[in-house]
DNA sequence: CCGATATCAGTGGAACTGATATTT
DNA sequence: CAAATATCAGTTGCACTGATATCG
């Protein structure tokens, strides 16, 4: 039986992803912690693992954070060696990202701690309902 | 077909119920706004209004926010007379907190608000994907 | 001129830590 | 004594705003 107080809150689905959301940034942080990377840093080297060489507008979109937030998050990548910034050549304004080996040996490390952390966060969910929950959350955060 | 990058980010439930969790927040804080209220103080007063007469050390638990910031998201409430704080004669380590009318008046407007907000959020998902979600949110945030 | 890109400086909501007083 | 409640002070991650310079 469901708490009676959390059935009307129930049916806030932006007071439901704050909690969880919550509760997994705590997991994860705590999990990236051990690589001193936080959270945006860690969501971008992936992303520049995927897509490199990548414009910084571009990976702001993919990875769905402010422009102006990257120009900060890429400055402490920056100053670790985990990334590259040069200038486009074909075009001036942008500048091109990519992984440096250290950036790509990091990922490795915290790949793995991030996957234990997610883990954690849904193990009261069948692997099923897992894949279910990324799916609806991917339409609500890209379908619109 | 998905986004390739976002095929690697989506096997992070973490970061996908972030970048969610951050959209529902701007949209429900929009339209809370109107009201004078910001989010935590509504879920506040959602749970005072099923649960009152309660305490505050068992409301935090309720909305899942630590005590402390209570102090201060009551503090709010009570100085726009939306709730009154009172010491319970059974117990003189607790405040018991109830709805007030003025309170009462405001949460009808605000929980319409919140809807609407919400529904904007959850419009990319069919009804039963919406439940579907909720549940699925429930659980992680419950169950453990 | 306009639109996109990148940077800088500052703001604000929200979750956290640690310490303390009081009551059961 | 220990455990729970409530308060206070300070910190941090992070998303936001506005302004500016550059390039196509």
């Amino acid at each position: 039986m469901t708490d009676p107080a959390l059935r009307r809150l129930q049916t806030l689905p932006s007071w439901l992803l704050g909690r969880a959301a919550a509760l997994g940034h705590r997991l994860v942080a705590d999990h990236l912690a051990e690589a001193e990377l936080r959270l945006p840093h860690h969501a971008v080297l992936c992303a520049v693992a995927e897509y490199q060489p990548v414009a910084q507008a571009e990976l702001a979109r993919t990875v769905k954070i402010d422009p102006k937030d990257m120009v900060t998050v890429l400055n402490d990548l920056q100053a670790r060696d985990l990334v590259t910034r040069t200038r486009d050549p074909k075009d001036a304004r942008r500048n091109l990202i990519t992984l440096s080996p250290a950036g790509c040996e990091l990922l490795h490390r915290t790949e793995a701690l991030g996957e234990q952390a997610n883990a954690e966060l849904v193990a009261p969910l069948s692997p099923a309902e897992r894949e279910q929950l990324n799916e609806l959350l991917r339409r609500v955060i890209v379908d619109r």
